[in-house]
DNA sequence: GTCTATACTGAGATAGAC
DNA sequence: GTCTATCTCAGTATAGAC
């Protein structure tokens, strides 16, 4: 691994990270990591796969902290399923391993706010997303479940905002302070597992 | 007013609401309205004023809606203040109404989602927000501010993407149909009333 | 007042020299 | 592995036709 490849990752996280994807170009990438233009194109190929590469080089461990701590649920709760609370700690606590790597969450969130590339982010989550929804579905059994999807979609869209939040450029301009990502997302849990516990909405025709 | 204005405009709102705002070309836009490419900046200035006139256009009934809402609800409930489902009923709501024009609320839901741009949201959403952060805030008297707040950070990422979603491009992969905007906020606001209601979360020294 | 043709700068991608 | 030159397409700007 060439010390040119590492600066090109570490740049591209931070910069992509602070501003977007479409936002942040690859000439200001080679700039900042002090590399040539065409470095990108040689080692990545594209700008597409360079932001690949540099999802695929934290995804890993976060993935397998969640399974593990998912099998350890499955194995402790015998008789009852695991609780709602318990399994969305198991999903969203190990993001804040990545505290030690902080651009990485940013990152993360800022692609699945983004939307336009999250082909890329499902490449890497999807498989152990539906792990978790799976699970999760068992313990909220009761709910409907177009209920149950639309919450999941609430949930992705809170982790998104949560997890790309920046104190630099707050968005709702309402003065939230950072906190450490740990507690951000020690809140979150607290929201959504209120959420997904609530009873299902009373609606009319369209359940 | 000139048709060539409109068109603009019509295919401005539907091509970003679909495509996003960086990937979609304002050579894009003049070609699918069949206007000539400096059309754009002879009406709008640049892209990002064409975006500002798109919200603009329909900003206004919505946050009027809003607040005739939140009058009645100051002045109805007399004594005790308005419960946290009702407040989020008034400013979420109203947003159903633009779904005559469907294309709006995904415009809307990108343009948050994205965070680029937010300037642009804020401009004609500020005031309106604040108002009813601050009376969500006497109805949530006891909950931490931080946690108010990141609350309400939480809110506006399920919110956007709730308001983004599109069948055709399911960025979850969960299958989630799509029902009317109204019967997806209604589902909206019971998951955030619960939300916000939950205890505070007890935590260590980040409160 | 409206609209068109055209040019300018900077983006991502790529071929080929070294 | 690295760099220069160049291609296409993006947003923008302007001169001038109607």
């Amino acid at each position: 691994m060439s010390a040119t490849k590492d600066k090109i990752l570490d740049t591209a996280q931070r910069l992509i990270g602070e501003q977007g994807y479409s936002a942040t170009s690859v000439r200001q990438i080679v700039t900042e990591a002090g590399v040539n233009l065409a470095a990108i194109h040689y080692h990545f190929g594209s700008k597409e796969e360079l932001l690949d590469a540099v999802i695929a080089r934290r995804a890993g461990p976060v993935n397998e902290e969640r399974l593990a701590l998912l099998d350890n649920l499955k194995q402790n709760s015998d008789g009852r399923g695991a609780t709602a609370r318990q399994i969305l700690e198991a999903f969203l606590l190990p993001m804040a391993r990545a505290d030690r790597d902080p651009g990485f969450v940013r990152l993360m969130g800022r692609m699945m706010a983004e939307g336009l590339l999250i082909t890329i982010v499902r490449k890497h989550f999807h498989s152990v997303l539906g792990e978790f929804t799976q699970v999760l579905r068992l313990t909220l059994a009761e709910l409907p479940e177009q209920e149950f999807r639309w919450r999941t979609q609430f949930m992705f869209g809170a982790l998104a905002y949560t997890m790309m939040f920046n104190p630099q450029n707050d968005v709702l301009g309402i003065g939230t302070e950072p906190g450490d990502i740990r507690a951000r997302l020690e809140k979150l849990v607290t929201f959504l597992t209120a959420g997904f516990e609530a009873p299902a909405t009373h609606s009319g025709v369209n359940q």
